[in-house]
DNA sequence: TATCTACACCGTGTATACAAAACATGTCAG
DNA sequence: CTGACATGTTTTGTATACACGGTGTAGATA
């Protein structure tokens, strides 16, 4: 067996130990023809679990992703690991290479300045748009899913992403622009990658973590009330702060791990 | 023959008559296993090929898709024609229904005010970062672009829609931001299938044709100019515009459309 | 006559078989 | 010893076979 099918398959495993997925790993009865997912959700299945595993960075970035082995993991034929494939490269999660199979999508830390220039255009668009033309169902998804963050962030939970990526959502799905908030979606996906990127260079228990967690929430509690308000300036400024405080936090990461790769390589 | 296979039928027959596409419509030797395109290259050419209809409005926008009509067309298997597919959902030019195949994705006229609004966004943040980042290649290509719809809009050709895609896409090109630009381009592309649209209600030989078009020229050269310039808030200020006289124009044909299919509903 | 149901047909979703391209390995010439 | 070439293996791209879900229709019944 070749590495690029123990790496996929090694990552595949690590998403059964932390407990992922949800749904079952296997179809409900066996193998075989006519004993897998109901119809059409053999696809669907695994195109949310790579999706999964990308996002939660199991499947590294660059890994390859060879067929074979997602054949293995899934139960499925390879028709619908394709199917799937072809669907993440769409998304931009997956790069297709030309007979040459797919991998996982690197991320561009090089171009990563153009990355938070989108995210907080398109942050500061979808925020005050939701400010003008929120409906009251808005209103209430954008709350639960800030107190959901806010509830995990006090309860010392270990990984906020997806909650703080579900309000922002909420926001998105306010903003009556689906145009807009497709871009955003992708743009938290990508944000959720450099996030947890960053988190394997943070120090499991940082001594400003707590403060840090409060000024997100206290900043999400201040969007929401904006948005709430109406008030699209104000909303719109605090997505732009929100932004920055992310892109601030990402840089701060990354560059004390960069230096420490420079202490490293210049020991060596 | 059911009446979906007849539709999509027909239009593709439309492409041949209208000379499209321009690779051939079959493999250079022949049908059968073994005598089809290189080797990636069905899928490849599958794709275009559907991607040129629906943008030419020859697969018209809620039309159905089904996969047998598009295997007798292409004369490839089932399988390219599904990757197709499902690539072109990923890019919103078609929607996917679970067990019940594929449509070209509707125009959703109800919130066309969305589409302009994201394009606005969109045209002015990549018009302004290509006034602040371009290279001298970009340069180049926005300058030839510019060029080519000039002439062709002097020279009376019919379809201009392709050639100002291709200028504004040189413009996002060099705008430095991939994420922006990738969203831009999805936008464009809609754009051509908005401005064919009302092209169908439009007089064949509209009597301020040439006056808009050559205001389009005009605008065209201003944005090439401030983006040489570097004019950043200049190159944003026309880009607002622009996207305003795209939006003007397809508004006034859509009203001049609804307003003649209310005229034909009242007087039945 | 209207409605409900059983059934057959059609089309999609999946599995698998086959073909071609890329890759690795080993051999031979220089 | 090195490099180029040939061959076998691996992996992807495509074709095809099969099974299930959806749909329409015909017949029965109220």
């Amino acid at each position: 067996m070749s590495d690029r099918q123990r790496t996929v398959k090694t990552a595949m495993a690590d998403i059964s130990r932390h407990g992922r997925p949800k749904s079952p790993a296997k179809p409900p009865v066996g193998r075989g023809p006519g004993a897998g997912w109901p119809k059409g959700s053999g696809s669907a299945h695994v195109f949310a679990a790579i999706h999964d595993a990308i996002l939660t960075l199991d499947l590294r970035p660059g890994e390859d992703l060879d067929e074979a082995s997602l054949v293995a993991r899934f139960g499925v034929s390879r028709t619908p690991i394709r199917e799937a494939l072809i669907r993440l490269a769409g998304e931009g999660l997956v790069v297709l290479l030309p007979n040459r199979g797919a991998r996982v999508a690197p991320i561009d830390l090089a171009n990563i300045r153009g990355f938070f220039e989108a995210l907080e255009l398109c942050q500061r668009a979808v925020t005050r748009w939701a400010a003008l033309r929120h409906r009251g169902a808005d209103l209430l998804r954008i709350d639960a899913t800030m107190a959901a963050f806010a509830a995990a962030a006090d309860g010392d939970a270990r990984d906020l992403g997806d909650l703080n990526r579900t309000f922002h959502n909420a926001i998105a799905a306010a903003c009556g622009n689906v145009h807009i908030a497709a871009a955003y979606g992708r743009l938290l996906d990508e944000g959720i990658r450099l996030s947890r990127l960053a988190l394997t260079y943070e120090a499991p228990l940082q001594a400003d973590r707590h403060e840090h967690l409060a000024r997100i929430v206290a900043q999400h509690r201040r969007l929401a009330a904006s948005i709430r308000a109406q008030d699209a300036d104000g909303a719109e400024a605090l997505a732009a702060e929100h932004a920055d405080l992310f892109r601030r936090r990402i840089n701060r990461y990354l560059s004390a791990s960069l230096a420490q790769e420079i202490r490293l390589a210049t020991t060596l």
